[in-house]
DNA sequence: TTGAAAGCGCTAACAG
DNA sequence: CTGTTAGCGCTTTCAA
């Protein structure tokens, strides 16, 4: 391995001289900065990321902490903080979760293990103190998911609000004239309550209906749980707490030969890509997962880079980035 | 920050024994041990990661360097992947390439200098000696995709044939009595020649003929490009290179009231878990993203883990995950 | 503008 | 079975 002293003593200077070459920090003789840059060509030297992280007690890395990369929202917004945080030059530890609170607690713990700058986590639980132990205290988390219980100056929260969107999509179907919407909420979400607000407002508001009933995000179980409570229920809207769960309802009306949007109007949540490769073309509520992560991200670069002088990223901006949204396709509206 | 000495001084003993019992290598004895366990409870100490890989030259992390986490089938990859090394321990440092040489070398050569313990890479040129320079030399690499032009023994390849997948779904839609298939490749994807090979293949041996198109590997362009080279060939058969172009193309034929599979057949590749919930549902050639992602983990997992003496991991069994196996489902049969 | 040197937390060789 | 110690590659004072 090619080290600082190999390439100081190829350029004839100290390794301080070459360390200060490397970081940019240091004003360095433009004649010694050009030996040692030719030194390092020479060599092929690259930095030990690892000694240079014990040195400073932090590595430019951040973790990233999401319950499915195999759900599409997720698999989005891991995009989108990639393509915030490779620019930065950060990079990301991967976790999935299963939304499983043990998990999460070992990953933020192997956190402080590497030093990381700082983590992004979306988890579903009704309340995140059980997290708080295992938070690093000396970086900073953002929370791209909602939830109580936490409280400390370096966690931060940046999130879309499930009552709001929930009430969204639920206004858009009531001002549709639907009457009754079946809420298909995920079994693995612990915090519900607040989307199950948001659809009471909207139905206070229209004199509406809506019931609820929980299954898997995955097609299949959705489809399955669909439908029983269609035949329960006859339901003429739904709202899917994913786009993956649309899916399977879609896919089940399909086959029982019931017109999307004719006999059922379905909205989805997450404004995945795929909402737009069904058939019909699928409603569904903004944020997207790949917005989401793109705020988050910022958000995130903003507390890690506080003392670096880049104050780029409006919070206020990256707050409306989150608002929710409809985006209305021919499952809802004919 | 907590370290050895202050567990040491806690517990009575040194430090290099409570290394020891971190990790677990040599004989301590009981009362020691104890102790030890005690005082780390006590101060709540963990392990600085970044010492212990600077000391040992390397860390218990892999990089994951993959085109798009937004496409399914990587995402399932991904998956399959940290299901794997998880498991054992290993983080999981990931990197969106969209499948840009200058991206990928950049990724390794930051491997390096994070001293990891090995990569997994998925790229698509048609030669891989670009990445020559970049690829670590004291450490293992495993190419999920097929690709020539590197030699090392320390650069490994586990992929699904291309060929004999191609082979295999087209021999499908010609035992099916269809004439013409129209193949939908990603125009990122630089080595096509095998799979168009396969397809070759087939067509001799049951007389039947075959185009190509190219297409993004997302529904809208699919379904853009799939109208024009429908219009120009009226195929009776098509297999696209990703379950997504499928999606794709299978939105468009429904647009336009053409029977699937009356009047055509469609197969995807990659047998993702949408495949499952398309109208009708989707044909599809295995390996998965996941199968490939849990194949690759394991696979590397076996020289990582060389001298540890864990041979558990039987190669055959891994190649044997991958063989090409066509999942049939209404898009293809009726 | 530069160099010498301390020391980040850990492991492993060695001595006892 | 245990302790002492050197040193992994780097940054950062401090002094020149």
């Amino acid at each position: 391995m090619v080290t600082l002293k190999d390439v100081a003593k190829r350029a004839g200077v100290s390794i301080a001289t070459v360390s200060r070459v490397m970081s940019n920090s240091d004003a360095v003789a433009d004649k010694s900065r050009q030996r040692v840059l030719e030194a390092i060509e020479e060599l092929g030297y690259y930095s030990n990321e690892l000694a240079r992280g014990l040195r400073q007690e932090k590595i430019n890395a951040v973790a990233v902490i999401l319950p499915d990369i195999s759900n599409p929202f997720f698999a989005d917004m891991l995009r989108g903080i990639d393509d915030v945080l490779s620019t930065c030059n950060y990079f990301i530890l991967f976790n999935n979760t299963d939304n499983n609170i043990k998990v999460e607690k070992k990953c933020l713990e192997n956190m402080r293990s590497m030093a990381l700058s700082g983590a992004l986590v979306y988890c579903c639980h009704k309340s995140l103190d059980g997290l708080a132990d295992s938070l690093p205290a000396n970086s900073d988390t953002v929370f791209l998911s909602e939830g109580g219980g936490l409280n400390a100056d370096n966690i931060h929260f940046l999130s879309f609000s499930r009552k709001e969107t929930a009430y969204a999509a639920a206004r858009h179907l009531y001002d549709l004239k639907r009457q009754k919407l079946l809420l298909l909420l995920s079994s693995f979400q612990q915090n519900d309550s607040d989307f199950i607000d948001g659809i009471k407002k909207a139905a206070e508001e229209t004199g509406g209906s809506y019931c609820t009933a929980y299954s898997s995000v995955n097609e299949k179980d959705a489809s399955r749980v669909f439908s029983c409570a269609y035949s329960d229920e006859h339901p003429d809207g739904v709202i899917t707490e994913s786009d993956i769960q649309a899916m399977g309802v879609l896919s089940w009306l399909h086959t029982n030969e019931i017109n999307v949007p004719g006999d059922i109007s379905i909205v989805g949540l997450g404004n995945s890509s795929l909402a737009q490769c069904t058939q019909p073309r699928l409603t569904s509520a903004a944020p997207s997962g790949y917005q989401i992560g793109m705020a988050g991200a910022n958000y995130l670069l903003n507390f890690i880079q506080k003392d670096s002088g880049n104050f780029l990223r409006d919070t206020k901006t990256l707050e409306q980035m989150l608002l929710p949204n409809i985006i209305v396709r021919g499952s809802s509206k004919w």
